[in-house]
DNA sequence: GTCTATAGTAAGATAGAC
DNA sequence: GTCTATCTTACTATAGAC
């Protein structure tokens, strides 16, 4: 990312201003219209800016949905493997307990930034942006399965697919959740359903 | 639809071969570019018709799509339905049995239909087409888990959502695998996948 | 009832002044 | 970097021929 390297007070520049007051705008603009429905025009209003600045910015409404995106993904990936990494400090080994440890912090984390995700789950997105959704989810699980040590064998392919859903539909299930009981009770139920799933077919 | 009950001549009919042209056309079209990317112009250059007649016929791009959608579905449901009734007839009770050769049906479905599998699969839809696609989805496997007679707790319902998730993770595979070999061989695995889960937590 | 030609409208994208 | 004015595209609607 560009924002990488940069000074110190970047955060404080004007540029950082107008792209934090346009992604929250943006936030809530395509949270209640969904992209198609949601106007460019409508997100600068409420940002408090204009056309032209979005568009020298972002490059167009597709680009700002997915900076919205992968600023969403950063934050689950970030909890997720952060969460791995503590749990392994902690001294557990087995590839199976950090696996659920990492499936945990990512539900819970659908459920804090529920907004979001019900956004990309369910809502429709820019051309392409479904692939692009497919093949970054199913990235983050390969590398799991990696971790799990499952084979490359149609067995163990499947056994990762299924491991996908499993985490998918509940990520979906628990931000749809009315309440943080409801949520935390789907949560449970599908660490428990991953874990049925031990032992995973291994690679020789 | 207003198709039914209509004279018995009615499939030759100049209107019926207008909307067959037009639904070709947009299998086409959809198929090479999407949803977004294509222009309705295009469809009806290639139909050898008009923007007004399509608008007479379909009352849009949208319901267009839609339309194209529907026969898709009806296609599937047929072929799963018919499957399922076959084997009944045949004198198969184990709901299990019964749910995989509706699954398998699908599945080869997905393999015959791959065109029009992989455009509704992987492509972007109307606003809206997400959220339509997966009420389906989840309708038609609810079904199945009335048949399978799973618990409508937690874990039933991860149970059912799972296995929505496994067969259309496998369809897609299906309906992006090179050569019917290996078609055959990720519904073969999919299928022992699905057997995996028996027994399903019963309701009480 | 079916279709063509054409005008209207909305919204994303761009150019260029400041 | 920011903004206004303008351009372009493509969906939508309609009048009228056959």
């Amino acid at each position: 990312m560009a924002r990488t390297g940069k000074g110190a007070s970047w955060e404080w520049s004007r540029t950082a201003q107008t792209r934090r007051s346009m992604l929250q705008a943006a936030r809530e603009v395509f949270g209640e219209h969904g992209f198609a429905e949601a106007s460019v025009a409508d997100v600068v209003g409420r940002a408090g800016s204009s056309v032209g600045s979005l568009y020298h910015h972002f490059g167009g409404k597709t680009e700002l949905f997915m900076a919205l995106w992968e600023e969403h993904q950063a934050a689950h990936e970030e909890a997720a493997a952060g969460t791995v990494a503590a749990v392994k400090h902690e001294g557990v080994r087995d590839p199976m307990a950090l696996f659920i440890a990492g499936a945990r912090a990512f539900l819970e984390g659908s459920w804090e930034r529920r907004d979001l995700a019900r956004l990309f789950m369910d809502r429709d997105g820019p051309p392409g942006f479904e692939l692009m959704r497919r093949t970054r989810s199913r990235e983050w699980v390969r590398q799991n399965a990696i971790l799990l040590g499952a084979g490359d064998d149609p067995g163990g392919r499947l056994t990762v697919m299924v491991l996908t859903s499993v985490i998918g539909e509940a990520g979906r299930e628990v931000a749809t959740s009315e309440t943080e009981d409801e949520a935390r009770e789907v949560i449970k139920a599908a660490l428990e359903l991953i874990a049925r799933f031990d032992p995973i077919p291994h690679a020789t």
